[in-house]
DNA sequence: GTCTGAAGTTACTCGGAGTAAATAAATCTC
DNA sequence: GAGATTTATTTACTCCGAGTAACTTCAGAC
């Protein structure tokens, strides 16, 4: 068999979907119709795995996101769509949104997974504000935002298995009240943004 | 040795602290002069130490943003004040905290983890602005500000390690920063409460 | 044919979680 | 107080998965 990467990644998805988040590294290399060395050869040990995994999810989720976004909708309404879009796309990739959390919490994967999605929020940061990122502020903005997409996300996607095999609330109800509690914040610091272009290097606002 | 639950959870903590969050169930076994048998039938597996120091730690960290609160002081100023306080303390129990969150991100002692959190966030949501807890939205608001703190916390901590042995920026400043993207949201949240004390059991407010 | 190197597979090592069987201690019985 | 029975404790395992060393096979070169 060639085995080529994407070929193995895919496998590992099969096998995470099949098995659950627990798979292990032979049932992956199994799943593939390869023998294990050859998996570390080609991926790595489990960490890549991990990181590859979670390359594969974030760039579907970013897709799906990125697609959301329809021009002329008020940008309280673009947020509220984005973390729709956000949820219903972790939603179809429930195992291997889970595989990735349970598994990838050794320091090295989690640091590689939120600093790219740090940057790619405060992408969108810049893309809406103006010229961010000068200061830490945005850094920290940005965790907060993942963080706290990250746990309302796995609370929302455990419930499949509580209740039913439906979630028991829909992606858009959970948007919406998300977007209650940080929507007023994310316009208020784009205002800012956008009205004093250059303040953001030395001192903050009020204090 | 007599080795109750108690002196078992202190050798466990010296036993993270000194060897890191990769402790064996062998090493917190020989930390406390036991053995492993007396560790398992005493507290329990891995997941069951996990639980227990999670439990050790939060009560910390609930204590000191209790203590945090004085009276008198604007809703906002307290806010600030309860998320610098909570970094302190998790600062003050790093490895505790490392350990807790590299270990426990099995479903089970995450859950349980974020289950007490968000208890404790409602309450204080309840005590400051009313009758809140009947919709589930609480929910998702609590699961919000558990993991953007929880993220924001977490990178914030490791930033030890890669710069010196001191904090490149204070609990302060990271709080400050935290409230600005935070705030307006909770306030916002509040205010609609206080308003409408009987409103969140059945229709949301816009929509 | 056979030598050489890549590609692959088998068959291991290593380490940690969890436990069963063996041993020591303690309590009870008369 | 000696023997019997139950309870605490330790030793010594099993099991399983990650990661790898050493062996095998097949391609082409000559």
């Amino acid at each position: 068999m060639l085995a080529d990467r994407s070929q193995l990644l895919a496998a590992a998805e099969r096998a995470i979907v099949s098995i659950g988040t627990d798979v292990t590294m032979d049932q992956i290399a199994a799943e593939a119709a390869v023998t294990k060395p050859i998996l570390y050869r080609t991926i790595g040990d489990r960490d890549a795995v991990i990181d590859a995994m979670s390359d594969v999810l974030v760039d579907r989720i970013v897709d799906a996101v990125a697609s959301s976004r329809s021009i002329g909708t008020a940008p309280r309404d673009m947020f509220v769509a984005a973390v729709s879009a956000y949820l219903s796309a972790v939603g179809q990739h429930r195992d291997l949104y889970l595989f990735v959390n349970a598994a990838g919490q050794r320091m090295g994967p989690l640091r590689r997974r939120i600093d790219r999605s740090a940057r790619t929020i405060i992408d969108l940061f810049e893309a809406a504000g103006g010229g961010l990122g000068k200061t830490t502020s945005p850094l920290t903005w940005s965790h907060s935002i993942i963080g706290a997409l990250q746990i309302v996300t796995l609370m929302w996607i455990e419930s499949y298995d509580t209740e039913g095999d439906r979630p028991r609330r829909t992606a858009d109800d959970i948007a919406d009240d998300f977007t209650h509690l940080l929507w007023p914040g994310v316009e208020a610091i784009l205002a800012v943004e956008a009205v004093e272009p250059a303040a953001h290097s030395g001192e903050r606002a009020d204090h």
